[in-house]
DNA sequence: CTGAAAGCGCTTACAG
DNA sequence: CTGAAAGCGCTTACAG
């Protein structure tokens, strides 16, 4: 019951044109009379016609297809990412092969590696980092990269951030003004670029200031994880009076530890946490956070992406987007800010 | 400074055999000699050859690629789904073409479209309805739809979900147990088979036990609709002492406003959900829900798909998976099972 | 502006 | 088992 497939040939047939012509009317930019238009345009309606994209594809090299390399998906900041970058790609007129990845160097490598086989025109990876060996096989198949919340320490590849070094500061800042004086940090991981940064951040102006930073530990961005580090720093004999953690995810996990101890947030210790997902303006955590201003990365991210696809010369960008602290309830404020 | 594709035709010259032995030897199931087989590897991996998708799909007409149609990224339980999708399909070769989709039907159908363009090898859809019309050009196109967490009326279309009315009924029926005198009902999108199973198994077991229902209203599957919708029943001169919430996102809401109101749950007010996401553990919420077997609805989407997409004239399935009701500490419990 | 023709990179009968 | 050839559904020089 299958019905057969329309091609520009059985609509050729039908307007009383050529195969050619169908194709030109279906391609922007190219000539073709009024008349043929409508006859080309009558015809295809009334057929129900519509070009194959994968035949296309093969000639022009063009698929229309961005491949998209994601992972972390409990971690709400990065749906919300996928699905506004989705939008965003959609509406440009794009398709989206998505890849969910274990954040393991092989399975990323594997999976760009079947991404080039699609001829993806280009490539965004959310979270996610690309041996320099893939990077290079990307640059010379021609396919641009943008890293997604995520940056790379060469030249080789675009990437997109909020500007971790300086949210790292604020979050240092803030808490040295709220007279903190044991201050322990729960880092994002450190194969991360991200967690580096807001961590070096936050140990420079902490130094800067004279805080106490009194234990650091990599949250490895899971929730288990920074539970068990926030444990352990409880069971000190002398505990913190706020942890920064590496991002909200993680800081929800430690303040339901820190509520299972019995402690208040803001008065007992004061917790911090880097993204501003929208779970943490809901009441039952009421976050202070550093946001990261997703729609603006977004629309980055998708601007820079097109810019290389249509010029493949233009050279990789860093893109920084400063995001501002948020003040909520689970950190004291500064006696002159409360 | 890009590299020219190597095609069969590259790696049959250097292997000193046709072109066709070169496609063989990438075709399971197609003949070649060991002697071939050794030489056209060789030259393959000497040369880094990888056949073209694009092109074998046009000509198979299977272009391994499913579509994915997902909406509401927003409820943890999504992203959560598409992930175990995502990998599962993989894991048999698959690649996945993502939309995100907003739930009009003008949208989703014309994304359907776009992806029946592409060949797709079937479709699933999440969370989304499809309209007849274009369910009927599924299946004159060939292409396997399963609807993932959404039932349809007629028997077109393949569908996996809980054992929703059956869900709603163990609601009704811990409620009753626990005492309560005055029920209400925040269900999930009337527009939805999912919510409207739930809200009949859960009102007709009310009935059957003569539970006192004072109130329902349709939360959309928004937080701001449901709570809205509290605030109102919060409002009245008797308010409720349970409320049913059509799904676990809702219900955070629902819980956000009683707290704000003073109210302790349990104690006050029972407040249960349905979906059972991870949030719903984590300390903050210990919310009472009906689970929803993910893996296991993921594995019945995804074998049904596949077992489709093998055998064209298999009849379409209506999976429905059975799912145990978990108690947190939201809602109050009978009194011999406290 | 338009048609005939070549070709994108493959798979698949068809002979041998 | 293997090669020559046709063909999947398009785009794009090339003439006219």
């Amino acid at each position: 019951m299958t019905e057969p497939k329309i091609t520009s040939q059985d609509v050729a047939r039908l307007a009383g044109v050529s195969q050619s012509a169908v194709s030109r009317v279906f391609t922007p930019g190219a000539s073709a009379s009024k008349a043929t238009i409508a006859k080309v345009r009558a015809a295809s309606e009334q057929l129900g016609y519509r070009p194959n994209p994968l035949a296309r594809a093969m000639i022009t090299g063009k698929s229309r297809i961005i491949g998209l390399v994601v992972a972390y998906l409990d971690n709400q900041f990065y749906p919300l990412a996928l699905e506004r970058l989705s939008n965003a790609l959609q509406a440009k007129g794009y398709h989206i092969l998505v890849f969910t990845a274990a954040n393991s160097q092989d399975g990323i490598d594997a999976v760009i590696r079947d991404l080039m086989d699609y001829q993806v025109d280009g490539i965004i990876t959310a979270s996610v980092a690309m041996s320099s060996d893939l990077t290079q096989r990307c640059a010379a198949a021609g396919i641009p990269v943008v890293m997604f919340n995520r940056g790379q320490p060469g030249a080789g590849l675009s990437s997109v951030t909020s500007a971790n070094v300086e949210g790292g500061r604020k979050v240092a800042e803030l808490l040295v003004a709220g007279g903190h004086k044991r201050i322990a940090h729960i880092a994002g991981w450190h194969g991360s670029s991200t967690g580096r940064d807001r961590q070096r951040g936050f140990v420079e102006a902490l130094a800067d200031l004279d805080g106490e930073l009194v234990a650091i530990s990599d949250g490895m961005y899971d929730r288990d994880t920074a539970a068990k580090a926030t444990r352990d720093l409880l069971k000190a004999q002398n505990p913190p009076d706020a942890i920064f953690v590496g991002n909200d995810h993680m800081a929800f996990a430690v303040i339901d530890v820190i509520r299972d101890h019995g402690l208040r947030l803001a008065t007992d210790i004061s917790i911090v946490g880097y993204d501003d997902v929208p779970l943490a303006a809901w009441g039952a955590y009421n976050l202070t956070t550093v946001r990261q201003p997703l729609n603006r990365m977004v629309d980055a991210t998708v601007d820079t992406l097109l810019a290389q696809i249509k010029d493949p010369k233009r050279a990789p960008q860093k893109i920084e987007i400063d995001g501002p602290l948020i003040l909520r309830t689970s950190a004291r404020l500064p006696k002159d800010k409360s």
